[in-house]
DNA sequence: TCTGGGGTCCTAGGACCC
DNA sequence: TCTGGGGTCCTAGGACCC
């Protein structure tokens, strides 16, 4: 059994070159939604000793002088390469386990090492040519090292963007290699404590007794010791349903009127009801929960967060935002500056799961409901929104979101098609 | 002035029950 | 005033991931 982890080389950024090919060779950055923080970095701005969650305001210098290129995040055009990608992943892989918008495993049961390594090769060629992403694979006996078989093949140009642990040699050479804290499960909390200790590299932690680790980091660390010494222990996470959805944003500038504040979690709740339908889901409880601006250690700080249950599930825009905005009643307090707001759809059930509740006395009604919720979906689509409740102000969501560095919807919008090609 | 968003899993501790 | 022990369920918070 073989995991071959395919990664997109600096996602977002490729993403964004993949259509402005002068955007090569050059430092380059994505930034967080509301153009807040640094989230995605190109080799080049790696190496200017920029860091990963950077607030843009303090690389601002670089930025003025053009030695940093910065873009907004575009969250279409990375959600339609990503899907593309896939694609491409599913007519070589026997199983696909996608794992985030720019990682997915392929897994190959009863296939050769070498047949293995052909298709890795040939994935990368192919998603060059056809979607213009770089694109490195690691292949290994687990996942845990398939992911460090993947920085291998990404640090060194001298593996073609494929590389392979298959044996112990290699395991242990690649293991020695690996500084503790580039370990997939160790994070930047658990890593100084075992530097401490003289654990400094990822063969160290192998090396140590199960009782030693289990004793310190709990049933995660065995697993990922587990997975260090060729034992496969983790599943696929994604195949389950979700069992949460939130959506959430930071606002451009701080809010205190509960007028505006209701639009935005209308918004959000109206966001949550429609992912819940496009996965064929019903939420069972709603929760919310609001910030104040916790950097500003001058003002007033406050951070409710409430839920509620609904009678029956339900994945309709009416009633999901009927519920943020109740408990939004509940818990907003005047005088209180809001920098940030969400909502949570939670105890998520799928949609054919749900027995007719024979209290249910608005049965009637809620059919009704999800059908005008379903019309505002497919009205809805492209990121357009024509048709909202009366409480959702028209483009009002987009208003609130600084967005001042966008590339054009290249991959989604006719126009800019035609302009490009 | 400006500081992301969306997930999962595990654990400790409280509430409650017998 | 004393005040066991064990089980389950729930929740908050920590830790981790991209």
């Amino acid at each position: 059994m073989y995991f071959a982890l395919v990664d997109c080389n600096n996602f977002f950024v490729s993403c964004e070159r993949a259509f402005q090919p002068d955007l090569e060779g050059k430092a380059v950055v994505v930034l967080s939604n509301n153009d807040g923080c640094i989230v995605a970095r190109s080799n080049e701005s790696k190496a200017m000793g920029i860091k990963m969650g950077t607030p843009i305001f303090k690389v601002k210098n670089l930025v003025d002088s053009g030695k940093l290129i910065v873009r907004s995040s575009n969250y279409t055009l990375y959600g339609d390469l990503s899907a593309r990608v896939m694609s491409i992943l599913r007519e070589y892989a026997p199983e696909l386990q996608v794992y985030s918008i720019d990682e997915a495993f392929m897994v190959f049961d009863g296939v050769s090492l070498d047949k293995v390594i052909d298709i890795s090769k040939e994935v990368v060629l192919k998603i060059r040519k056809w979607v213009g992403l770089p694109v490195s694979v690691g292949i290994a006996p687990t996942k845990t090292l398939a992911k460090i078989a993947n920085h291998f093949a990404k640090k060194y140009p001298g593996y073609k963007g494929v590389c392979c642990i298959e044996n112990e040699e290699k395991r242990k050479k690649a293991l020695s290699l690996t500084p503790i804290d580039d370990v997939w499960g160790i994070g930047w909390r658990g890593a100084p404590k075992l530097m401490a200790i003289g654990v400094k590299t990822a063969l160290d932690f192998a090396e140590k007794r199960e009782e030693w680790v289990r004793k310190r980091m709990g049933v995660t660390g065995v697993r990922t010791w587990l997975e260090l010494r060729g034992t496969a222990a983790v599943g696929d996470e994604a195949k389950e349903r979700r069992q949460t959805i939130c959506t959430s944003r930071s606002f451009a500038d701080m809010i205190e009127d509960p007028d505006e504040l209701t639009l935005r979690i209308s918004d959000f709740a109206g966001i949550c009801a429609k992912k819940l339908r496009q996965e064929g889901s019903l939420a069972s409880t709603v929760g919310l929960f609001m910030q104040t601006n916790r950097f500003r250690e001058d003002l007033d700080q406050y951070y409710p967060q409430a839920s509620l249950s609904l009678d029956t599930p339900s994945s309709s825009t009416t009633e999901i935002v009927g519920a943020a905005l109740k408990i939004m009643k509940g818990i907003f307090r005047k005088g209180y500056k809001y920098k940030r707001a969400g909502v949570i759809v939670m105890d998520i059930i799928a949609a054919d799961e749900l027995q007719g509740s024979l209290f249910d006395e608005n049965s009637a009604l809620r059919e009704k409901e999800d059908k005008i919720s379903e019309i505002m979906d497919s009205v809805n689509g492209n990121g357009r929104n024509l048709l909202r409740l009366a409480v959702q102000r028209p483009g009002h969501y987009a208003d609130g979101i600084r967005s001042e560095h966008l590339s054009k919807r290249y991959s989604t919008s006719w126009d800019e098609m035609i302009e490009v090609h």
